[in-house]
DNA sequence: CTTCTATTTGCAAACGATTTGCAATTGCAT
DNA sequence: ATGCAATTGCAAATCGTTTGCAAATAGAAG
């Protein structure tokens, strides 16, 4: 028992509050973004929804990550190289470690980079609205 | 006197090194890059260097930024939003700071965050070959 | 300085990711 | 059930960038 609780978010709910219409494809797509564990391109939510619902088009996906980002109920990440990988918006700001072999993507966070960051942009006289944190390695050769 | 030097990168003996022709093209666009105080996109390379030499097409400036990257001579940086825009590879490694009002780009180090991505990495199994910290923000109203 | 050829160029057309116009469909308030 | 605005699928457009190709040229050799 005891399970660490996964958190999923209330799309649903959101799109309500933001005063759009629930419809099929969205549906679909949200189901999609909920249990996805990964950071999926549109294509690959494309395909993972036409497997539920092959009349969906890449389009609707499209505007639908659209939508999402900007009610902020996900985060679009353009990691070099590729097309925009998106995850749902919940739980607490992290970075990204990509796999440059393998294109994996390991999150993690650090309150000391966060806080020197704060501190740098205080410095220049900026406040910070966003920012991009990006590591690109490989894995280290065994020991 | 004793002005701080602003190191101009030599190109040419680069390229030589890269054994790869010297051409009118990649002359003028050289000469843009080693004066190019900002991170100019290659747009605005082609404009600068048609200012001088109007013969320049646009895609001898992507391929000579291509060439260029690939030698290590200069640094692609895809910010947000935009094209991908270009510097020097000349002095210390360092992250920007992008107001995303104006668009100015602002640069700063911190060994401090240097570190901490190596540690951070390091804990994870992995070897960081390259990162991109940026920062987006706007300037903070003068108190 | 000329000759010779591999490299480089300009141009136009292709590219991959994403966005958009439009007519047909659909959610949902009445 | 009705009516209409929101949403869709599709095809075409867009943006930044790359590429095929025939013409131009750098620079090595003589
Ligand atoms: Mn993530
Ligand atoms: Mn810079
Ligand atoms: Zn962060
Ligand atoms: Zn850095």
């Amino acid at each position: 028992m005891n399970q660490t609780v996964i958190p999923k978010p209330d799309y649903e709910a959101a799109l309500r509050e933001a005063g759009v219409r629930i419809t099929r494809p969205r549906r679909v797509i949200l189901g999609i973004l909920s249990d996805a564990g990964d950071h999926p391109d549109a294509m690959e939510i494309f395909r993972r929804a036409v497997a539920i619902d092959n009349s969906i088009s890449l389009s609707t996906v499209y505007r639908t990550m659209k939508l999402l980002e900007g009610i902020g109920a996900i985060h679009r990440h353009a990691f070099e190289g590729g097309p925009s990988r998106f995850e749902p918006a919940v739980g607490d700001h992290h970075d990204h470690l990509i796999d440059i072999e393998t294109g994996d993507v390991i999150e993690f966070q650090s309150d000391r980079i966060e806080e020197l960051q704060q501190e740098i942009a205080r410095e220049l006289g900026y406040e910070i609205v966003h920012h991009r944190l990006e590591l690109y390695g490989r894995k280290r050769r065994r020991r």
